[in-house]
RNA sequence: GGCGAAGUGGCCGAGUGGCUAGGCAGAGGUCUGCAAAACCUCGUACAGCGGUUCGAGUCCGCUCUUCGCCUCCA
């Protein structure tokens, strides 16, 4: 499986997350049923022009110059902060994250051999792939109509290309340009395009399973992909396409060129990652995700008392009731098979969250047994599955070492002193010890069990 | 202009012909000394207008609105 990957010159957005988060389940829920998967995702460490009429300038050049750093350094720290992110997300990493940079000669060859079978041409220093020699294009788009594009199109009619349909496949390297490389046509660096098909057939071959990618590369990048990889091989590409949808803000796409995107780090501040990652799982990867601040907190309150009932699960003491687990395995597994609906799989396993606080609120309780399956369960779907589950000693201890041993302790005496003053009806000084802990932060809650107190997120 | 997607109850968001999506917020109730949590009940949602059908949010047509791609973007 092969996913575009981000341009590294810039923080990465909330759009990003939408996009890796989700191929992350494609790829945790394909493990899961058993697929080996070699899941690859491209680094674009090559600056592309802002604009594809031979003209504007390199993104990763211009942060460069605005930095005042090398190109390179702009590539490897964005490169950085978005493994970073993605770690925070619980987004796994790829078996295999290439760099543009770092496949130039792979990129030459397909060059080459697309020269050879007459479907490319060169023109000054630059190489194009000739689209009319490949009839298959525009079909994944469903945009075949290349003279009703042309006329209908803004792309200005550029002198080196024969016609303006035509790719770049290879840039010559104006004066001031930094990152690049000898080839055959002289010195230059390569189109935008070309390096996915490079990378992609490197490590998976020439026909893949899975490529992913946004929406907006639908076309035409995947499209030039498509043709730049069968004119070369003879052989399909891809078996399957998938594409994720955008995330809008107010309605409007979340984009770096619109500027009116909020990076994961500035949102990481106001949100824990796991509730992104939560947002994101509950709408469709097809569907496209509006973005606003109270949407994701009702997510937050949601995930959290999803938590509140595994937390609970962990607690509770051993009884005799049983609980019909394998129903809800068969429905969350259902939903993710049917395209990977993790909105409908969320749905289940907050079905499942009911189901289980209502077990255990009654006096039979659950029997280890049944607790023991339940966990399990939400441990595999909720946990390993979609990644939206925090581990045992998150949910139970929360912290540990020497400090959080001392607050347990302290807590045990205030908690008996409220108790006793409970037994003799002195709610005054109960609801004292209440509320004096509340202001700074820490719940009471008086269960048939005894009292429990947890820490709340401010 | 061309290609494509979408309009679901206060909000987010599933669902493609008949059966409860789910979450958040809200109302009532059970429990509790009171809270909190949990559980139970509730809201007669499918942009509009026609049509097909025994039956449509779900299919067809038209209208309105929004958005994406056609230039880099997950």
């Amino acid at each position: 499986m092969y996913v575009c990957g981000p341009t590294v010159y810039g923080h990465a957005h909330l759009g990003h997350a939408k996009s890796y988060v989700s191929f992350d389940v494609v790829v945790r829920w394909l493990r899961h049923l058993g697929y080996k998967v070699r899941y690859v995702q491209n680094i674009t460490d090559v600056g592309h022009l802002t604009d594809d009429a031979d003209e504007g300038e390199d993104k990763i050049q211009k942060q460069a110059s605005k930095e005042m750093v090398d190109p390179m350094e702009i590539a490897q720290a964005y490169t950085r902060s978005y493994f970073e992110d993605m770690d925070r997300l619980g987004v796994l990493r790829p078996n295999i994250a290439p760099t543009a940079t770092g496949h130039i000669p792979e990129q030459i060859a397909i060059i080459e051999k697309l020269i050879e079978k007459g479907h490319a041409y060169e023109s000054n220093g630059n190489v194009y792939f000739e689209v009319e020699s490949f009839p298959e294009y525009g079909r994944l788009s469903g945009r075949t109509d290349q003279a009703a594009l042309q006329s209908g199109g803004r792309v200005e009619q550029r002198s080196d290309k024969r016609s303006p349909s035509d790719f770049a496949l290879w840039k010559r390297a104006e004066a001031g340009h930094i990152m690049k490389w000898a080839s055959p046509w002289g010195v230059g660096y390569p189109g935008w395009h070309v390096e996915c098909s490079a990378m992609a057939m490197k490590y998976l071959g020439e026909t893949i399973d899975i490529h992913g990618g946004g929406m907006e590369n639908k076309f035409p990048h995947h499209e030039c992909e498509i043709a730049q990889s069968e004119a070369a091989t003879g052989k399909p590409f891809v078996r399957f396409w998938m594409h994720n949808n955008m995330v809008t803000v107010d309605g409007t796409k979340m984009g770096k060129s619109l500027g009116n995107f909020i990076t994961l780090k500035e949102l990481f501040t106001s949100f824990e990652p796991m509730v992104i990652r939560f947002f994101i799982l509950q709408s469709h990867y097809r569907s496209p995700l509006d973005f606003s601040k109270a949407a994701i907190s009702a997510s937050q309150a949601g995930l959290e008392k999803l938590h509140e009932t595994v937390r609970r699960l962990l607690d509770a003491k051993p009884g005799s009731g049983t609980l019909d687990v394998a129903a809800f395995v068969h429905k969350t597994e259902e939903a993710l098979n049917d395209d990977f609906n993790t909105p409908v799989a969320i749905s289940v396993i907050f079905e499942f969250s009911k189901a289980m606080n209502g077990a255990l609120d009654r006096p039979e309780g659950l029997s280890a047994e049944a607790a023991g399956e339940a966990m399990a369960y939400v441990e595999e779907f909720a946990g390993r599955v979609l990644g939206i589950l925090k581990s045992r000693e998150e949910l139970t201890a929360g912290e540990s070492g020497e400090s959080a041993e001392t607050l347990a302790d302290v807590m045990g005496v205030l908690l008996e002193l409220r108790k006793e003053a409970r037994a003799r009806k002195d709610f005054a000084t109960s609801d004292a010890i209440r509320d004096l802990l509340l202001a700074r932060g820490i719940e009471l809650k008086d269960t048939k069990e005894g009292t429990t107190w947890s820490k709340k997120k401010g």
